[in-house]
DNA sequence: AAATAGCACAACCGCAATTGT
DNA sequence: GACAATTGCGGTTGTGCTATT
Protein backbone atom coordinates (compact mmCIF):
# COMPACT_ATOMS: atom_id res chain seq x y z
CA UNK A 1 0.00 0.00 0.00
CA UNK A 2 2.21 2.66 1.32
CA UNK A 3 1.26 5.96 1.02
CA UNK A 4 -1.65 8.01 0.07
CA UNK A 5 -2.02 12.02 -1.32
CA UNK A 6 -4.79 13.88 1.16
CA UNK A 7 -5.40 17.09 -0.41
CA UNK A 8 -5.30 19.90 2.12
CA UNK A 9 -7.38 22.83 2.39
CA UNK A 10 -6.84 24.25 -0.48
CA UNK A 11 -6.43 20.88 -2.58
CA UNK A 12 -3.41 22.29 -3.77
CA UNK A 13 -0.73 21.01 -1.30
CA UNK A 14 -0.62 17.67 -1.15
CA UNK A 15 0.81 16.14 1.61
CA UNK A 16 2.26 12.75 2.10
CA UNK A 17 0.59 10.63 4.89
CA UNK A 18 1.57 7.47 6.41
CA UNK A 19 -1.02 4.85 5.58
CA UNK A 20 -0.96 0.86 7.07
CA UNK A 21 -0.78 -2.06 4.70
CA UNK A 22 -3.58 -4.41 4.73
CA UNK A 23 -4.84 -7.87 4.21
CA UNK A 24 -3.25 -10.96 4.92
CA UNK A 25 0.11 -10.84 6.81
CA UNK A 26 3.27 -12.55 5.29
CA UNK A 27 5.78 -14.84 7.31
CA UNK A 28 7.87 -11.90 7.06
CA UNK A 29 5.85 -9.66 9.16
CA UNK A 30 5.23 -12.15 11.24
CA UNK A 31 8.57 -12.86 12.11
CA UNK A 32 8.78 -9.25 12.69
CA UNK A 33 6.20 -8.76 14.88
CA UNK A 34 7.15 -11.77 17.12
CA UNK A 35 10.76 -10.28 17.16
CA UNK A 36 9.09 -7.14 18.17
CA UNK A 37 7.07 -8.84 21.38
CA UNK A 38 9.76 -11.14 22.13
CA UNK A 39 11.72 -7.66 22.62
CA UNK A 40 9.12 -5.60 24.27
CA UNK A 41 6.80 -7.76 25.47
CA UNK A 42 3.10 -7.28 24.67
CA UNK A 43 0.64 -4.03 24.48
CA UNK A 44 1.96 -0.70 23.03
CA UNK A 45 1.00 -1.67 19.76
CA UNK A 46 1.09 1.52 18.21
CA UNK A 47 4.67 1.44 18.88
CA UNK A 48 5.40 -1.44 16.84
CA UNK A 49 5.28 0.19 13.58
CA UNK A 50 7.71 3.02 14.79
CA UNK A 51 10.39 0.40 15.92
CA UNK A 52 9.69 -2.77 14.20
CA UNK A 53 9.45 -1.62 10.24
CA UNK A 54 6.08 -3.37 9.94
CA UNK A 55 3.81 -0.84 8.01
CA UNK A 56 0.75 -2.25 9.93
CA UNK A 57 -1.76 -0.62 12.42
CA UNK A 58 -1.58 -1.44 16.06
CA UNK A 59 -4.90 -2.82 16.12
CA UNK A 60 -4.01 -5.01 12.87
CA UNK A 61 -0.81 -5.83 14.94
CA UNK A 62 -2.59 -6.59 18.17
CA UNK A 63 -5.16 -8.94 16.41
CA UNK A 64 -2.48 -11.00 14.86
CA UNK A 65 -0.52 -11.77 17.58
CA UNK A 66 -3.25 -12.22 19.94
CA UNK A 67 -5.18 -14.51 17.18
CA UNK A 68 -2.20 -16.28 15.40
CA UNK A 69 0.85 -15.67 17.35
CA UNK A 70 0.72 -16.18 20.57
CA UNK A 71 2.67 -19.04 22.16
CA UNK A 72 -0.12 -20.05 24.06
CA UNK A 73 -2.52 -21.00 21.27
CA UNK A 74 -4.02 -23.91 20.61
CA UNK A 75 -4.27 -24.82 16.84
CA UNK A 76 -6.45 -27.16 15.44
CA UNK A 77 -10.02 -28.02 15.21
CA UNK A 78 -12.13 -27.65 17.96
CA UNK A 79 -12.39 -30.83 20.27
CA UNK A 80 -15.31 -32.29 21.57
CA UNK A 81 -15.01 -31.35 24.49
CA UNK A 82 -14.05 -27.86 23.95
CA UNK A 83 -17.40 -27.37 21.61
CA UNK A 84 -19.36 -28.44 24.58
CA UNK A 85 -18.09 -25.56 26.51
CA UNK A 86 -18.51 -23.29 24.29
CA UNK A 87 -22.01 -24.01 23.99
CA UNK A 88 -22.64 -24.28 27.33
CA UNK A 89 -21.14 -20.71 27.58
CA UNK A 90 -22.49 -19.27 24.92
CA UNK A 91 -26.39 -20.57 26.68
CA UNK A 92 -24.67 -18.62 29.87
CA UNK A 93 -23.25 -15.84 28.77
CA UNK A 94 -24.35 -15.28 24.90
CA UNK A 95 -22.05 -13.54 22.46
CA UNK A 96 -19.46 -12.41 25.08
CA UNK A 97 -16.45 -13.96 22.64
CA UNK A 98 -13.78 -12.62 25.09
CA UNK A 99 -15.02 -14.07 28.02
CA UNK A 100 -16.10 -17.70 26.85
CA UNK A 101 -11.93 -17.28 25.34
CA UNK A 102 -10.81 -17.06 28.78
CA UNK A 103 -12.81 -19.67 29.97
CA UNK A 104 -10.55 -21.88 26.83
CA UNK A 105 -7.60 -21.97 27.50
CA UNK A 106 -5.61 -21.38 23.88
CA UNK A 107 -8.55 -20.21 22.14
CA UNK A 108 -9.38 -17.27 20.79
CA UNK A 109 -12.64 -14.67 20.52
CA UNK A 110 -12.27 -14.83 17.10
CA UNK A 111 -11.87 -18.52 16.57
CA UNK A 112 -14.82 -19.09 18.79
CA UNK A 113 -17.16 -16.41 17.72
CA UNK A 114 -15.88 -18.19 14.23
CA UNK A 115 -16.96 -21.37 15.30
CA UNK A 116 -20.13 -20.12 16.66
CA UNK A 117 -21.73 -18.19 13.61
CA UNK A 118 -20.39 -21.20 11.54
CA UNK A 119 -22.55 -23.54 13.67
CA UNK A 120 -25.64 -21.23 14.01
CA UNK A 121 -25.90 -21.24 9.85
CA UNK A 122 -25.48 -24.87 9.65
CA UNK A 123 -28.32 -25.97 12.67
CA UNK A 124 -30.18 -22.86 11.24
CA UNK A 125 -30.39 -23.77 7.65
CA UNK A 126 -31.17 -27.70 9.25
CA UNK A 127 -33.98 -26.03 11.41
CA UNK A 128 -32.13 -27.42 14.01
CA UNK A 129 -32.62 -26.32 18.05
CA UNK A 130 -28.84 -24.21 18.43
CA UNK A 131 -28.29 -26.08 21.90
CA UNK A 132 -28.14 -29.51 22.43
CA UNK A 133 -30.69 -31.71 24.25
CA UNK A 134 -28.74 -32.04 27.72
CA UNK A 135 -27.92 -28.12 27.71
CA UNK A 136 -31.72 -27.95 27.42
CA UNK A 137 -32.66 -30.20 29.95
CA UNK A 138 -30.34 -28.73 32.29
CA UNK A 139 -31.49 -25.47 31.66
CA UNK A 140 -35.10 -26.66 32.36
CA UNK A 141 -34.29 -28.34 35.26
CA UNK A 142 -32.53 -25.00 36.88
CA UNK A 143 -35.86 -23.24 35.75
CA UNK A 144 -37.99 -25.48 37.62
CA UNK A 145 -35.66 -25.18 40.97
CA UNK A 146 -35.53 -21.18 40.24
CA UNK A 147 -39.23 -21.58 40.39
CA UNK A 148 -39.03 -22.81 44.06
CA UNK A 149 -36.20 -20.96 45.22
CA UNK A 150 -36.85 -16.87 44.80
CA UNK A 151 -33.06 -15.95 45.48
CA UNK A 152 -31.40 -16.81 42.34
CA UNK A 153 -30.99 -13.24 41.76
CA UNK A 154 -28.87 -12.27 44.34
CA UNK A 155 -26.56 -9.13 44.27
CA UNK A 156 -23.69 -11.59 44.83
CA UNK A 157 -24.57 -13.81 41.69
CA UNK A 158 -24.27 -10.66 39.93
CA UNK A 159 -21.33 -9.32 41.22
CA UNK A 160 -19.90 -8.51 37.69
CA UNK A 161 -16.26 -9.27 38.23
CA UNK A 162 -16.75 -12.65 39.08
CA UNK A 163 -15.69 -13.71 35.93
CA UNK A 164 -15.65 -17.68 37.16
CA UNK A 165 -18.21 -18.75 35.52
CA UNK A 166 -19.07 -22.12 37.12
CA UNK A 167 -18.89 -24.55 34.88
CA UNK A 168 -22.35 -24.98 33.84
CA UNK A 169 -24.10 -22.83 36.10
CA UNK A 170 -27.84 -21.77 34.48
CA UNK A 171 -28.90 -20.43 38.17
CA UNK A 172 -29.19 -17.09 36.34
CA UNK A 173 -32.38 -18.45 33.76
CA UNK A 174 -35.69 -17.30 35.00
CA UNK A 175 -38.67 -18.71 33.84
CA UNK A 176 -41.96 -17.22 35.31
CA UNK A 177 -44.17 -19.99 36.59
CA UNK A 178 -46.28 -19.45 32.94
CA UNK A 179 -43.09 -20.55 31.46
CA UNK A 180 -42.81 -23.29 33.38
CA UNK A 181 -45.82 -24.53 33.15
CA UNK A 182 -45.57 -24.57 29.38
CA UNK A 183 -42.41 -26.54 29.83
CA UNK A 184 -43.91 -28.92 31.86
CA UNK A 185 -46.84 -29.44 30.13
CA UNK A 186 -45.26 -29.71 26.19
CA UNK A 187 -46.36 -32.70 24.85
CA UNK A 188 -43.24 -35.12 25.19
CA UNK A 189 -42.92 -36.03 21.44
CA UNK A 190 -43.33 -32.14 20.77
CA UNK A 191 -39.68 -31.24 20.20
CA UNK A 192 -40.52 -27.92 18.19
CA UNK A 193 -41.98 -27.07 21.72
CA UNK A 194 -38.73 -27.00 23.80
CA UNK A 195 -36.96 -26.00 20.61
CA UNK A 196 -39.01 -22.92 20.01
CA UNK A 197 -38.42 -21.97 24.05
CA UNK A 198 -34.55 -22.53 23.65
CA UNK A 199 -33.91 -20.73 20.83
CA UNK A 200 -31.22 -18.00 21.23
CA UNK A 201 -33.21 -15.31 21.75
CA UNK A 202 -35.33 -16.53 24.41
CA UNK A 203 -32.32 -17.83 26.23
CA UNK A 204 -30.76 -14.99 25.92
CA UNK A 205 -33.78 -13.28 27.14
CA UNK A 206 -33.95 -15.83 30.21
CA UNK A 207 -30.63 -14.80 31.51
CA UNK A 208 -30.23 -12.20 34.04
CA UNK A 209 -27.05 -11.42 32.24
CA UNK A 210 -25.12 -11.42 35.39
CA UNK A 211 -22.23 -10.84 33.10
CA UNK A 212 -23.10 -7.50 32.20
CA UNK A 213 -22.08 -5.86 35.39
CA UNK A 214 -22.98 -2.35 36.58
CA UNK A 215 -18.72 -1.96 37.13
CA UNK A 216 -17.92 -3.00 33.80
CA UNK A 217 -19.97 -0.66 32.02
CA UNK A 218 -18.89 -1.81 28.14
CA UNK A 219 -22.96 -1.73 27.27
CA UNK A 220 -22.74 -2.08 23.60
CA UNK A 221 -26.26 -3.33 22.36
CA UNK A 222 -29.00 -3.90 24.57
CA UNK A 223 -29.29 -7.26 26.22
CA UNK A 224 -32.79 -7.62 24.55
CA UNK A 225 -34.88 -6.25 22.15
CA UNK A 226 -37.74 -7.61 23.95
CA UNK A 227 -40.04 -6.14 26.74
CA UNK A 228 -38.32 -7.80 29.74
CA UNK A 229 -40.34 -9.09 32.12
CA UNK A 230 -38.96 -10.12 35.24
CA UNK A 231 -35.69 -12.73 33.27
CA UNK A 232 -37.90 -13.67 29.95
CA UNK A 233 -39.23 -11.72 27.34
CA UNK A 234 -41.97 -11.65 25.36
CA UNK A 235 -42.62 -10.19 21.58
CA UNK A 236 -43.25 -6.85 21.90
CA UNK A 237 -45.67 -7.04 18.84
CA UNK A 238 -47.52 -9.65 19.48
CA UNK A 239 -47.32 -9.92 23.59
CA UNK A 240 -46.38 -13.86 22.91
CA UNK A 241 -43.80 -15.27 24.61
CA UNK A 242 -42.29 -16.56 21.66
CA UNK A 243 -40.59 -14.75 18.88
CA UNK A 244 -41.31 -14.79 15.51
CA UNK A 245 -38.98 -16.38 12.45
CA UNK A 246 -36.46 -14.17 11.89
CA UNK A 247 -35.53 -13.44 7.91
CA UNK A 248 -31.53 -13.16 7.67
CA UNK A 249 -29.96 -15.98 8.47
CA UNK A 250 -27.00 -14.62 10.42
CA UNK A 251 -27.15 -13.71 14.06
CA UNK A 252 -24.95 -10.67 13.24
CA UNK A 253 -27.07 -9.42 10.57
CA UNK A 254 -30.52 -9.65 12.14
CA UNK A 255 -30.71 -6.32 13.59
CA UNK A 256 -32.65 -2.99 12.84
CA UNK A 257 -31.22 -0.12 12.09
CA UNK A 258 -31.72 1.53 15.49
CA UNK A 259 -30.76 -1.65 17.20
CA UNK A 260 -29.71 -4.80 17.21
CA UNK A 261 -30.32 -8.22 18.47
CA UNK A 262 -27.71 -10.09 20.23
CA UNK A 263 -29.01 -13.69 18.44
CA UNK A 264 -30.88 -14.46 15.66
CA UNK A 265 -34.73 -15.37 16.68
CA UNK A 266 -35.68 -17.93 13.93
CA UNK A 267 -37.99 -19.35 16.65
CA UNK A 268 -40.76 -20.86 15.38
CA UNK A 269 -44.48 -20.38 16.05
CA UNK A 270 -47.32 -19.51 18.48
CA UNK A 271 -47.06 -22.11 21.37
CA UNK A 272 -50.32 -21.44 22.55
CA UNK A 273 -52.19 -21.81 19.56
CA UNK A 274 -51.84 -23.80 16.71
CA UNK A 275 -48.73 -25.20 16.35
CA UNK A 276 -50.32 -28.55 14.50
CA UNK A 277 -51.75 -25.93 11.84
CA UNK A 278 -48.70 -24.27 11.44
CA UNK A 279 -46.28 -26.90 10.96
CA UNK A 280 -48.43 -28.52 8.77
CA UNK A 281 -48.49 -25.50 6.50
CA UNK A 282 -46.72 -26.38 3.39
CA UNK A 283 -43.28 -24.39 3.47
CA UNK A 284 -41.29 -22.74 0.83
CA UNK A 285 -40.10 -24.47 -2.09
CA UNK A 286 -36.83 -23.45 -1.21
CA UNK A 287 -35.22 -23.42 2.03
CA UNK A 288 -33.54 -20.82 3.21
CA UNK A 289 -32.24 -19.46 6.74
CA UNK A 290 -35.86 -17.72 6.58
CA UNK A 291 -37.03 -21.26 6.90
CA UNK A 292 -37.99 -22.18 10.18
CA UNK A 293 -39.14 -25.68 10.31
CA UNK A 294 -37.07 -28.91 10.49
CA UNK A 295 -36.12 -30.04 7.64
CA UNK A 296 -35.47 -33.09 6.55
CA UNK A 297 -31.89 -34.58 8.23
CA UNK A 298 -30.71 -35.74 5.10
CA UNK A 299 -27.52 -33.37 4.95
CA UNK A 300 -24.21 -35.05 6.37
CA UNK A 301 -23.24 -33.90 9.39
CA UNK A 302 -20.05 -33.12 10.96
CA UNK A 303 -19.24 -35.52 13.92
CA UNK A 304 -19.44 -34.08 17.30
CA UNK A 305 -21.96 -31.90 19.02
CA UNK A 306 -24.29 -30.96 16.29
CA UNK A 307 -24.60 -35.18 15.26
CA UNK A 308 -26.02 -35.56 19.29
CA UNK A 309 -28.47 -32.23 18.34
CA UNK A 310 -29.54 -34.22 15.09
CA UNK A 311 -29.77 -37.44 17.16
CA UNK A 312 -32.40 -35.92 19.23
CA UNK A 313 -34.25 -34.17 16.91
CA UNK A 314 -34.63 -37.07 14.84
CA UNK A 315 -35.77 -39.19 18.49
C1' DA B 1 -15.11 -29.69 -16.34
C1' DA B 2 -17.58 -25.71 -14.80
C1' DA B 3 -20.66 -23.63 -11.64
C1' DT B 4 -22.38 -23.28 -7.22
C1' DA B 5 -22.82 -23.81 -2.26
C1' DG B 6 -20.94 -24.51 2.09
C1' DC B 7 -17.41 -24.02 5.23
C1' DA B 8 -13.45 -22.35 7.84
C1' DC B 9 -10.68 -18.88 8.69
C1' DA B 10 -8.46 -14.30 8.67
C1' DA B 11 -8.83 -9.66 8.89
C1' DC B 12 -11.07 -5.16 9.04
C1' DC B 13 -14.33 -1.76 10.93
C1' DG B 14 -16.80 0.90 14.24
C1' DC B 15 -17.70 1.68 18.75
C1' DA B 16 -16.94 1.89 23.65
C1' DA B 17 -13.94 1.52 27.64
C1' DT B 18 -9.69 2.51 29.56
C1' DT B 19 -5.55 4.96 30.23
C1' DG B 20 -2.50 8.76 29.90
C1' DT B 21 -1.60 13.75 29.72
C1' DG C 1 -12.33 17.46 34.34
C1' DA C 2 -11.34 17.48 29.35
C1' DC C 3 -9.27 15.63 25.75
C1' DA C 4 -6.54 12.38 23.03
C1' DA C 5 -4.50 8.04 22.43
C1' DT C 6 -4.74 3.33 23.10
C1' DT C 7 -6.90 -0.99 23.85
C1' DG C 8 -10.51 -4.32 23.63
C1' DC C 9 -14.71 -6.20 21.89
C1' DG C 10 -18.21 -7.76 18.78
C1' DG C 11 -20.02 -7.57 14.11
C1' DT C 12 -19.10 -8.08 9.48
C1' DT C 13 -16.83 -9.09 5.24
C1' DG C 14 -13.51 -11.23 2.17
C1' DT C 15 -11.02 -15.18 0.59
C1' DG C 16 -9.59 -19.75 -0.38
C1' DC C 17 -10.63 -24.51 -0.19
C1' DT C 18 -13.69 -28.48 -0.68
C1' DA C 19 -17.84 -30.88 -1.81
C1' DT C 20 -21.76 -31.15 -4.55
C1' DT C 21 -24.58 -30.50 -8.60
Amino acid sequence: MGKVLHDSESGQNLALEKTFHKGPWTSAEDQLLTAYVDKHGEGNWNAVQKHSGLSRCGKSCRLRWVNHLRPSLKKGGFTDKEEQRVIELHASMGNKWARMAAQLPGRTDNEIKNFWNTRLKKLQRLGLPIYPDEVREQAMNAAVQNGQNSDHHSQESLEPDCLEIPEFDFKYLQLNNYQSVLLRNAPMGNNMMKHCFFQPNNMYNLIGSPYMSPNRKRVREPETDFLDTGGYATNVQSGQLWNYPFVEGNAATYSSPSEKLELPSFQCCDPLGDWETQHSNPMPAVESDSTLVESPLTDCLSSGLLESVVYVNVN
